[in-house]
DNA sequence: GCGTGAATTATCCATTCGTATAACAAGACA
DNA sequence: TGTCTTGTTATACGAATGGATAATTCACGC
């Protein structure tokens, strides 16, 4: 007796892998950690909830894998600005700063990723080490930039405006992507110029001004 | 026959409320919005779950009025620094902007609760207005700041200044919040107290420093 | 003191969660 | 074409969830 059971193709596990990734992060977007169930993930991938045991030991650790793929995403959306930014430093770092501060890094559904993973760092060590290195990424690139400029001031320094540069980006990456309406186009990036080019205490010129 | 019930004592409705919110937002804090089961909730506020059935409809119902909470004590944390600032508008801008930028208010627990609600606010149009009250409140507190300051503007570039302020304000919170130790004591301070200087374009005083 | 209303507990229910395991079929290779 | 590996589906299970209802016992008014 023949049973109609569901077709299906097989997939290379590598598809398989990125599928189940991209429909729990949408998941977690969209409704938050408590949405993006087993069932739910499976069936946004377009497959049986078995299946995700069969490419992750732990429901867990499908969740690391997204969360690890989220927070790169994040730092690249803002380096890719580089590649085209040419040489000069001060360029560099307007370019960069501009790329963090507009979509697609400025998102709602991106804030809404970075809160609904918030918790489990607290939780989950090896979540915590994900983010802490993702952090620092991202700092690093920063830090980089700023040495780079035409300014007179210690390595210590340097540092301490990366953090406080970093802060300020996160800040208003933060503001816009909560409140998309709340600012004109281009003005969160003024903001973001205007505010690093007074900790820096450099002029930054806005290209979009 | 008697059965060994649990004992307990009646409460007044507010005191027995008030444990139960503060119950919820603990577990929110710490464990996300997945941990504040009825159960979890219940345990914690020292009754059984059913009880929470008695004083709130359902479980979204108490989800409210602790978000209802949180949102009410972020801002009168701020504001209660007012009432020792004096008269000075300088001075009571500080005072404000300062207050906003140490504990309590700067918090990783008030983080973890602000990151639990968030996704919540997509779905629950109710949370949503209870979240834009709240925002508005502290915005407008900052905005009467601006205003008071012996400045020669128009209000509707107080208006768009207080926006990024409050911007700023809110990523440095942030950015404390998430990495309570990556900032010296008083270093959030400053470096908030800097932006907003720069954007307001007169000098303030950071008077830890 | 003592009934009486209501605050509180206890128990139950349907649903959904993550996970474990067994049955099946797709596609590569002979 | 036939067989074998394994990717995939199907089914089941125990625990936990939010909610409903019944059973108690506290505390206040008389």
């Amino acid at each position: 007796m023949s049973t109609d059971r569901r077709p299906y193709r097989r997939e290379p596990e590598e598809a398989r892998r990125e599928a189940l990734i991209e429909a729990a992060l949408e998941l977690v977007a969209v409704g938050g950690p408590q949405a993006a169930t087993v069932r739910a993930i499976a069936a946004r991938a377009g497959v049986t909830p078995g299946l995700i045991r069969h490419y992750f030991a732990t429901k867990e650790e499908l969740t690391r894998a997204a969360y690890r793929r989220f927070v790169q995403m994040l730092t690249d959306d803002s380096a890719a600005a580089l590649s085209d930014a040419g040489r000069d430093p001060t360029a560099r770092l307007t370019a960069f700063v501009a790329a963090s501060l507009r979509p697609p890094v400025v998102d709602a559904h991106r804030l809404g990723l970075w809160a609904g993973f918030l918790n489990s760092l607290r939780s989950d060590p090896e979540m915590r080490q994900i983010h802490e290195q993702g952090y620092r990424a991202y700092r690093d690139i920063l830090e980089g930039l700023i040495v780079a400029l035409p300014r007179k001031v210690s390595p210590t320094q340097c540092h301490r405006d990366a953090i406080a540069c970093n802060a300020v980006i996160d800040g208003l990456w933060l503001e816009g992507s909560a409140l998309p309406q709340g600012f004109a186009s281009g003005e969160l990036q003024a903001i973001g110029l205007a505010a690093v080019s007074a900790i820096l205490t450099i002029p930054l010129k806005d290209p979009s001004a």
